[in-house]
DNA sequence: CACGCTATGTGCGCCAACGAACAAACGCGG
DNA sequence: CCGCGTTTGTTCGTTGGCGCACATAGCGTG
């Protein structure tokens, strides 16, 4: 279809997909970035897909761009818990670089969507170059540490009212949208609660008019509202994300501000 | 001291303690060993006391050899839950070599002993040389996000008896004897619970045979026992730090056995 | 050796979350 | 636009763990 006339076809012209959409290759410096950028490979993550299993050989680091993905640990039992979300200001598949090849945890994808891949053994090779992505690897690791030990907490003693208030917050965060797709099912294993709790606890919400929602969609009316239902976890995830990676999103706007057009500038502003 | 004759002066003359009684540290090739061996600050860890409170700036790496200090996240209300522990096996202060600097969580010493440190530059120093150390650093922090990961799924899913059985193993295979000093209080914080449901969790142990105790000493007496009532975390924490540190250990006794005294070897056997 | 602090034991009532079993409603595909 | 599978809503009894209040018992100290 080459014809590029209507809005329509404009947006399928254009499609928005290029790998500085994740914040962390977004924030290598030009050298890095070309030289990993023929090695990237789109990839598109669906519903439910799993990036990876217990214990399976992984090949590929996935950065993603537009997709969520839930980091879940599965117990003998089936019962499960999320360990941590991954969005596109990190990377999936940490064992990679840190040296164990295999994790006990699975990967699965939360919201469908987009990402990159890289094979294992590139990464690694780039991970030996004392350049800037290790640096930012590193570093992601450390904040990904910080989030497992507050959702850790969190389990322990927070209620699950609370939970799914700050859940829903750090997918919001991790989305252009206001709206989730996503069903109660799937937020209950992500919280590792019954459905009926999660049925629950949203129920309220939708009460209180913080959120509304249609059979798999969450449509959130009213932000300020769940941080007040939330408990501090999610700011001090949030925040500690922030400090950890802001020389990330530092470099990221300096990329931003380099191709200098009034489109990308009206972009950076409208950040703020 | 020069004079070894009776075995209680034989004890005092030996004094056990050397780096390498830390696995990371005996894992070392000598000549990264010796680089950091006069760098190494011989420290006592008293019970109870903090080696960093969450927040605060690092100064350094701490290589526990004899003392056990566990990683505990507080709360803004109080409450407190464990991470995880690090023994021998592994070193406090990760966040040093992985970028941030600080950590939310804070680190109590649950079983007096020794550690060695190390100042937090001349490890970023040895950190930045491609040698094993960093290797090994990397490793551990893998094997300590597993054991997170399990201790969250944990919290969530298992009964506080199970939970309590699996922390008296992962804390029993820390230390020389099956004594651990440590009151109920303690290990109630340490699991995240209250004081009351560990005296009751522990009653029914002692009840069973498998443990005996008097104020702020638990002796093991059944570790088979113990395995019985704990769930899959402890099993499977176990199993995949020793898959992730295999070769840590490997190194150890290949060095120890370069040192090849009567002595030397003797001690080695003692192991087992 | 008695005192007092600290650690442990016990007994409530209470509540959040669980497990199971249905009922209702939505929306997709034919 | 109809039907059926999937998603969501509701109920009820059960229970593990909490919070509180107090009784008892080690053990170091003076």
């Amino acid at each position: 279809m080459p014809v590029i006339s209507t809005t329509q076809s404009k947006s399928i012209a254009m499609p928005p997909h290029q790998p500085s959409q994740n914040h962390l290759l977004a924030a290598l410096p030009t050298a890095e970035y070309e030289r990993l950028f023929p090695h990237l490979e789109l990839v598109a993550m669906r519903l439910g897909e799993s990036v990876y299993e217990p214990g399976g050989q992984l090949k590929h680091v996935y950065f993603p761009t537009t997709a969520i993905v839930s980091l879940l640990y599965v117990l003998e039992s089936g019962a499960s818990a999320e360990i941590a979300g991954v969005g596109n200001e990190g990377v999936i598949g940490i064992s990679l670089f840190m040296g164990g090849n295999t994790t006990p945890s699975s990967a699965v994808v939360q919201t469908a969507g987009h990402g990159y891949r890289l094979s294992g053994n590139l990464l690694r090779e780039e991970f030996s170059r004392a350049g800037l992505m290790r640096r930012l690897l590193l570093r992601y690791t450390q904040a990904l540490l910080t989030q497992m030990c507050q959702t850790a907490a969190c389990n322990r003693h927070h209620s699950i009212d609370q939970q799914l208030c700050r859940w829903l917050l750090l997918t919001l965060d991790r989305l252009p949208s206001n709206e989730l797709v996503m069903t109660q099912e799937l937020v209950a294993s992500a919280l590792g609660v019954r459905r009926e709790s999660v049925t629950e606890a949203a129920g309220k919400l939708q009460r209180a008019g913080f959120v509304r929602y249609r059979r798999g969609h969450i449509s959130v009316l009213d932000r300020a509202g769940l941080e007040t239902g939330a408990c501090e976890c999610y700011a001090v995830v949030k925040k500690e994300i922030g400090r950890l990676l802001s020389d990330v999103r530092y470099r990221q706007n300096e990329a931003a501000a380099a191709m200098d057009t009034p489109r990308a500038r009206a972009r950076i502003e409208s950040r703020n």
